[in-house]
RNA sequence: GGGCCUUUAGCUCAGCUGGUUAGAGCGCGCCUCUGAUAAGGGCGAGGUCUCAGGUUCGAGUCCUGAAAGGCCCA
């Protein structure tokens, strides 16, 4: 016996039930214990950060997490998944700021770094709970209990370990540069966090008067939309090979005439109407060298400044040309300055206020200083206008104060040396899409720019470099045991986080003064991308684990991971070990919600997993995820269309499972009972689409084609339950049992354990359900769950192409069939003499005979042939296949599709029919067009109600004789007595005493068919004389007849 | 400003190397079937395949350009 199942499915409840059988029995760890031995299939866990509540997306990647090490365990891999935890960085410091209410960084220091830290150590895990519920909930199978830990001294000390590598190969140094810098939180932002903060901006954009030293009446007319870094000028800069015009104009005060410079270009958006008169006309370079008089002279330049430099990237399509140079603002800046020999002048302060020097605004946020700076600059008639603009400008992503360009002391890691290496490693991966392999990664890379390593902050790896305080001598520091050398302590007990490490000093080993550790951490990407090597403190210990697990075969995150971790780990694997560090990876669009908006917070448009989960269950949540667009893409999300799965797939599916262990409990059936089932044609059709399935899904999980390994499951489900399933249903309600029922009985037992397996990566709930119940419950030797079953592998022999064809074809004649019938009126109770079709070649029309039966019962008709061409057919019309004809003929298939129209259709139709070719001529030559190269069609006379589709037709004979309508009646009044069984709660099997009472001519009609309806309706007893004097079951009209029947359980 | 992606029915998406009349599901309207089904079947409305050029006998598909949206980067 298998359990019973009800056709009603309570989802949630069902996975809860199969969620606490994984938990008893371990089935996660058996399945891993399962396969120790064999060979091993690596995947990486991307670690999440845990002080945030898990969303969606966090679904969508982790379900694709899940789905392939699934498939490979089943194929035969050792497949360990290692869980883990981002636990460092500034989103975990902000948090705990907002915590404290802090709002810069010496608040912290006042606070004390160590117990800031500690605080941070705990809000790293605040949502923990919440991620391993929501993990055990979706089912993604993945090892929490030995997770590895970002903020770990073993894990930081494998971080060392990398860096002392780097700073060997001089891979590691400090440098000089303009980077994005966050005022408020106190340190420059990595690219990938100077990305998550960009919008539209208003600025105000300024043309300033830099009149000319040699020649105080020509000014020089230049444009900034950062007037604070006006103090901070050292030169202007022009593009070489830009014209250049000095124009003269009226000054704004009415007397007198002043000249400016600017590119010939912009004359026209700057003075618009005003009249101006040109000068003189030169090209860029002939202003190099040019002196002006400096704007402000806060700080002394300690070289030559305040002349015009040249330079490609000035831009002439906004602003006057001429571009204020600040050195220490601005990258381009910088580099300008280095090639042209400027001084820096450095007028801000860390924190993004003026320095004391700039004495008007000392003190003030630069920014908050522009409004003053273009008034001072305006009181002097320096201010030419002033114009708001709107650009993107980046803010801090965490707190969003604007950020500023900014020259940093920092510490690089120097990537671009090697670039090759890295293009080169990349091509070993395979992307999924593979667009981003060449594209926005591949260009990455060819462009790739130093990672900028420091953070000055406080929640993080320390940067293990010692400087001198006196000679500035600098060691990089690989491990504990190292610094316990050098410091001659024991300091394997040491935290390895700020402040603890910041207390470890020794001597120099050149000048014996006192070396300290650097302020700087590093960032938080390092931490991730270092995983492969420090989740098992390699080299430390599990030399042996490290080298099973590395390189990965497989991670997957989404899309924004490719400067993130995907960059991370590449990065990291090339510098260290010249190698790829994961051979395929998965790259995921974002999620959206129901009308295509991006999910955000302030949107209000967060749709919570939960909400989703207990509604409709994370089978459907996760096949929805699966099968709604391809990975790459984006794709929408609402509750909405994971119901949509649950109806259409889950449902149906459920169904299917449902009918067979109902029926098959009924009869007793258990599977390999018959040696050799008797198939008939539509079970050896099932088996052939089955069997191809297996073929097309396994396919699909080898190329890592998550939709291919799901949608054809869906066809395939709909064939079963809606085609085959319907088709077979009497096969399985007939009593007794013989050969043609074993046969069924045997196909859809076979179809649904396949299924199972089939869906254990994907739907690993309901496949368990069906698996266990169908399998396991009746085999002691079979392995306890379907997670721990091997992949099933498809038979050769049972595919058949002609066969799935020739169904398919089948199903399109009975499409027509009905819609012939529904134009005709006439429903499908009653039946009607016959069924005739035209097809458009031979072949086809052996297919009406081979499944004549078929075709009869689905369309409740007498017989079924094919239409004759030479009786029937009123009209022939000649189709030119463009396909055949095209590629055959190329550029004469236009003429020759004319020849042929213009043949005379019944003709060329009758020799296409029996075979021949067809002749024609054009232009002269001849041409022989073959059969398979027209399609004839034809139309059905009249006397037939008609349906077609390209060359195919179904025509019904409508007419209705004596019999038919008896027996249209008697299924009328056979439903009729079913309907009442079905009210009176009868069992399906239940034997019953039909009594009824009706119309003249209906009794005739129940009288002739009394076998039929008693067979059909389960009576042992049809009496249409003996009416009761109770209350009826059912009465009813139609037809013009009057019914009434009384049924009682015999 | 650059790179990449997307644009096909009201919605979600197919459309293989160019080839007959561009399809499916959902939704909508009408009809129908049912002792597995919250289902199934049929018919109908709904498309200038974002636009403009080009290549070709033939373009949703290939090429060029443009527009809109998205992501990433400046």
């Amino acid at each position: 016996m298998f359990k019973p199942v009800s056709s009603k499915l309570n989802a949630n409840q069902m996975e809860l039930e199969v969620l606490d059988y994984w938990k008893k029995e371990d089935i996660f760890h058996a399945s891993i214990k399962n396969r120790e031995g064999k060979t091993e299939y690596v995947f990486y866990e991307g670690p999440p950060t845990a002080n945030g509540m898990p969303g969606v997306h966090h679904v969508l990647a982790r379900v694709f997490k899940d789905i392939f090490p699934r498939y490979r365990t089943m194929q035969g891999y050792h497949v360990i998944r290692r869980g883990g935890w981002d636990t460092h960085g500034l989103p975990v410091e902000i948090e705990v700021e907002k915590k404290l209410g802090f709002t810069n960084k010496q608040q912290i220091e006042d606070y004390g770094i160590a117990e800031f830290n500690q605080l941070c150590r705990e809000s790293a895990f605040k949502y923990i709970q919440e991620w391993e519920k929501l993990t055990e909930r979706i089912a993604f199978w993945v090892d929490l209990d030995t997770a590895y830990i970002t903020y770990k001294n073993s894990y930081i000390e494998s971080v060392w370990w990398i860096l002392k590598n780097f700073w060997e190969k001089d891979l590691l140094y400090q440098g000089f540069k303009v980077v994005p810098y966050c005022p408020r939180c106190g340190t420059p932002l990595s690219d990938h966090e100077v990305s998550l903060g960009y919008r539209d901006a208003t600025d105000p954009s300024v043309y300033v008067r830099m009149p000319l030293v040699d020649d105080p009446s020509t000014s020089l007319l230049v444009w900034t939309t950062t007037p604070w870094t006006l103090p901070g000028n050292v030169a202007i800069a022009a593009h070489p090979n830009v014209d250049y015009v000095t124009v003269e104009r009226k000054e704004s005060s009415g007397e007198g005439t002043e000249k400016l410079i600017l590119a010939k270009s912009q004359i026209e958006s700057i003075f618009g109407d005003e009249e101006v008169k040109i000068v003189s006309e030169f090209k860029g370079k002939q202003l190099k060298g040019k002196r002006y008089q400096p704007l402000y002279t806060f700080l002394p330049p300690d070289k030559p400044a305040y002349r015009v430099v040249l330079a490609d990237y000035v831009i002439t399509n906004e602003g006057s040309g001429l571009v204020h140079q600040a050195p220490a603002f601005g990258a381009d800046d910088m580099q300008t300055a280095i090639d042209e020999d400027l001084p820096i002048l450095m007028t801000v302060a860390p924190n993004g206020t003026f320095i004391p020097e700039v004495k008007q605004w000392a003190g003030r946020f630069v920014k908050d200083a522009d409004p003053f700076i273009i008034e001072d600059l305006n009181n002097r008639g320096l201010l030419f206008r002033t114009v708001p603009i709107t650009h993107t400008y980046p803010f801090c992503w965490r707190c969003d104060t604007p950020l500023l360009y900014y020259a940093r002391p920092t510490w690089y890691i120097r990537t671009s040396a090697k670039k090759d290496d890295l293009v080169a490693n990349n091509q070993k991966v395979n992307w999924y899409p593979n667009h981003i392999k060449d594209g926005r990664f591949g260009n990455w890379l060819a462009n790739n720019i130093d990672w900028a390593l420091g953070r000055e902050r406080y929640w993080g790896t320390p940067l293990p470099v010692w400087e001198c305080e006196s000679c500035h001598h600098q060691e990089c520091i690989g491990s504990v045991q190292e610094l316990s050398e050098k410091t001659g302590k024991d300091l394997k007990g040491l935290d390895l986080h700020r402040p603890y490490v910041d207390e470890v000093e020794y001597a120099c080993p050149k000048c014996g003064e006192t070396m300290h550790r650097v302020p700087e951490l590093i960032d938080v990407w390092f931490d991730s991308g270092s995983m492969p090597v420090a989740q098992w403190h390699y080299p430390f210990e599990n030399e042996q684990e490290f080298k099973e697990h590395y390189p990965a075969d497989y991670i997957c995150e989404a899309v924004d991971q490719t400067r993130g971790w995907f960059y991370s780990l590449h990065a990291i694997s090339t510098l260290l070990f010249d190698q790829q560090c994961f051979k395929n990876v998965v790259c995921l669009g974002l999620i959206l919600d129901g009308d295509g908006q991006k999910m955000s917070k302030t949107r209000g448009n967060v749709v919570s997993p939960w909400e989703v989960l207990d509604k409709h269950g994370a089978d459907a949540m996760r096949w929805y995820l699966y099968t709604a667009s391809p990975p790459g893409q984006e794709r929408r999300f609402s509750a909405d269309l994971v119901n949509e799965v649950l109806r259409s797939f889950t449902l149906t599916l459920w169904n299917t499972y449902s009918f067979f262990v109902t029926y098959a409990n009924l009869d007793g059936w258990q599977p390999g009972k018959a040696d050799k089932p008797q198939y008939s044609k539509l079970d050896e059709w099932l088996l052939a689409e089955l069997h191809g399935l297996v073929r097309d899904v396994t396919t699909a999980y080898e190329n890592y084609d998550v939709l291919g390994a799901t949608r054809p499951i869906e066809g395939f489900v709909d064939h079963l339950s809606n085609w085959y399933l319907r088709r077979s249903r009497r096969r399985f309600w007939k009593s007794g049992s013989d050969a043609d029922k074993e046969a069924a009985y045997s196909t859809l037992y076979e179809a649904l354990v396949m299924l199972s397996k089939l869906l254990a990566p994907s739907m690993p709930f309901i496949a368990d359900e069906m698996y266990r119940n169908l399998v396991v419950n009746l085999d002691p030797q079979a392995p306890k769950s379907v997670h721990l079953a091997d992949w099933p592998k498809f038979n050769e022999g049972r595919l058949n192409d002609e066969l799935v064809a020739d169904m398919n074809l089948v199903m399109k004649l009975v499409s027509l069939g009905h819609a012939a019938r529904n134009k005709s009126q006439i429903k499908v109770r009653q039946p009607l003499q016959e069924a005739a079709f035209s097809v458009s070649n031979i072949h086809d029309s052996a297919v009406i005979h081979e499944y004549a039966d078929l075709l009869q019962d689905e369309l409740n008709v007498k017989s079924v042939r094919a239409l004759s061409a030479a009786s029937e057919a009123a009209a022939y019309e000649l189709v030119p296949l463009p396909k055949q004809l095209g590629q055959k003929y190329k550029d004469q298939f236009p003429l020759i599709r004319k020849a042929i129209l213009a043949l005379d259709p019944e003709k060329a139709a009758g020799m296409l029919l029996k075979g021949e070719n067809l002749k024609i001529s054009v232009d002269g030559e001849d041409f022989e067009i073959l059969p398979e190269e027209v399609e004839v069609r034809m139309q059905a006379k009249e006397g037939f109600e008609v349906a077609s589709d390209g060359a195919y037709i179904a025509a019904l004979v409508t007419t209705l004789t004596d019999d038919l309508v008896n027996e249209g009646l008697v299924r009328e009044f056979v439903r009729r007595v079913q309907e009442a069984r079905k009210q009176a709660d009868f069992e399906i099997a239940d034997r019953i005493r039909l009594i009824y009472s009706c119309s003249a001519k209906l009794k005739y009609a129940i009288e002739c068919f009394k076998d039929y309806i008693m067979d059909e309706t389960l009576s042992v007893e049809l009496d249409g004389e003996n009416v009761p004097n109770i209350l009826p079951n059912l009465s009813d009209e139609f037809d013009g007849e009057t019914l009434t029947i009384w049924l009682d359980k015999a």
